[in-house]
DNA sequence: CTCATTGCAAACGATTTGCAGAGAT
DNA sequence: ATCTCTGCAAATCGTTTGCAATGAG
């Protein structure tokens, strides 16, 4: 879709900071992790990607890894901090780097995906948690409903 | 967890009233929807039943309907208006008459379901609308978060 | 050498579908 | 009689798991 831009600095989670963070916990640095985290880091914006996409882009580069092995990676790698998964409706979750804070809203109708400022919700955020003790988590689950184009 | 306002009048969807709207849209009226609409209506208050649930309740009384028959049945329900359902979280989607109108908020940690009223998020709905031109729908997927037990 | 990680295939849970027969109108 | 609905089994989709082999440290 986009193309990564070259050099200028370093983004926010290179690939050796993952790695690095890995081994740090004692875990190994493989061939298929470091594909997948290069897939994630992406082009000039970082990726929002299912386990399925995922999982083609790494195999351009080594065709046998298998989609169960980015499953237990992306779970390696949440339990570490680097990645989050986000469900976005009926379909597959999304998994991106942890990096970018945002929240995100669904059409139900089209899939299309907006991004929201995570300061968005803070007010009622608040309004909950005393209301209701209960505090909303709005990261792991998108906000559905229906963008301009779909809705009547 | 809230109750209904108890009984003055007959409560908002009755087994009748629904056996009557599939017949005037041309459906028929048979012994399986018949039982599924009275497990939703439920007792004193209306139910929130995965479709497994309803098939075991609806089994106690007729032990053959199928699991495929209550997701069918669920499906024309929904079309006439009469049901809803609502995606909490992971597991499967809980279905429910269309007469309550409230949101939910569910437990990452534990599942818990609390409801809250429609209009609470109404206000950031509308600052939403203007400024990301997207109308949120907040009623078919579950909010999600911690709750007071599990929130830390 | 050791133990985390992999590939593969098979299991899984939730939901959907194809089909021939049953039953509501 | 018609045509919707049903039961059953099998298919599908996203994700998880068991296991023996690989390979990172």
């Amino acid at each position: 879709v986009e193309r990564a831009r070259s050099s200028a600095q370093p983004p926010a989670h290179r690939v050796d900071d993952v790695v690095a963070g890995i081994r740090a916990a004692g875990g190994r640095a493989t061939p298929a992790r470091r594909a997948i985290v290069e897939v994630l880091v992406g082009g000039p914006h970082h990726q929002h990607l299912t386990a399925e996409e995922v999982t083609e882009r790494v195999q351009a580069v080594l065709p046998d890894v298998a989609l169960s092995t980015v499953y237990r990676s992306m779970e390696a790698l949440e339990e570490l901090g680097f990645v989050e998964h986000l469900h976005i409706g009926h379909g597959p979750a999304v998994y991106h780097l942890a990096a970018e804070q945002h929240l995100h809203l669904v059409c139900e109708s089209c899939g299309a995906v907006t991004e929201l400022p995570q300061s968005t919700l803070d007010a009622i955020g608040e309004e909950i948690r005393h209301r209701h003790r209960f505090r909303i988590e709005p990261r792991h689950f998108a906000l559905s409903g229906l963008c301009e184009e779909c809705g009547e």
